[in-house]
DNA sequence: TATTGTTATACTCTATAACTATA
DNA sequence: TATAGTTATAGAGTATAACAATA
């Protein structure tokens, strides 16, 4: 990394703070934050123990509780039993979670529209390109397949 | 806007997420939040009023105050009166928070590295080409050169 | 004993409403 | 009267520590 990559940076940054402002403001129209966004839709494709969810987002099991609290009090989500193990709760959303999960959804697409409209299909096409294996971590070391020799 | 653009939006919020996710950790470690690193990065370059800040942050003045509270009282920010209007306060940062300031930038700058480095030097280039227009705001109607007739 | 979750507590961030001081 | 800031209050998000239930 040289210094060289200031513009980048920058513009990493620049990004993030106008995909987060579209999506706080998305929320806030909900009263969702933005973890009970990351929520919905880290549950939006399966069910999740508490520990697990909180691992995911960084944040202590007893914040989960709080978290969980709130969006199962306004018919969000949803805890269930394990019947493998009596210790663990599952989180799920409820069809209502995943109504409004649908709808932030479509009005991101429509937030980000006029951004990603300053660039025409072949550029938006290179950028979804040298996005994809900045965010996509390289596979553990164990997790590779051997190298042949 | 289509849904060839599904990949995109992905990988914006995605990088998204994962800069302010080591911005959150970063901040954590100075015990700052991602509000406070804004401010500091908001007046590494100058000095602001109060509400100036608060419009620039997208927070009611009342929040400021807090905000400005605990900054001022770990020492890096200062108020200041200001000479030409006596309701103003203007805010501003001390010595200590510009060096807080500068160890930041150095430490996000090494968090994204490892990401950043997965491109030869070639496509970061373009990357920062692309990046640029969608984080700059087309001017406003008022403020264009007016078109040649 | 170790693991899974919840509860109690405390602090930060946030907005709204009421207030003070200045213009 | 209008504007700039602060304070009081209340709710959400967060972590730490202590706890209950299950493995």
């Amino acid at each position: 990394m040289t210094s060289d990559d200031d513009a980048l940076i920058d513009g990493l940054v620049r990004s993030a703070f106008q995909v987060m402002g579209a999506l706080t403001r998305i929320g806030a129209e909900h009263d969702l934050s933005l973890t009970q966004l990351r929520v919905l839709g880290i549950l939006r494709d399966r069910r999740a123990r508490m520990t697990e969810l909180a691992a995911h987002l960084g944040l202590d099991k007893s914040t989960l509780s709080g978290l969980v609290d709130r969006a199962e009090r306004r018919g969000l989500l949803a805890r269930g039993r394990n019947p493998g193990d009596g210790r663990v709760v599952d989180v799920f959303m409820t069809p209502a979670g995943h109504e409004l999960a649908e709808r932030v959804e479509e009005q991101l697409r429509r937030a980000l529209a006029p951004a990603i409209e300053r660039l025409d299909r072949g550029r938006r096409d290179d950028l979804a390109g040298l996005l994809e294996p900045l965010v996509t971590p390289p596979l553990p070391v164990e997790a590779r397949p051997a190298p042949r020799r």
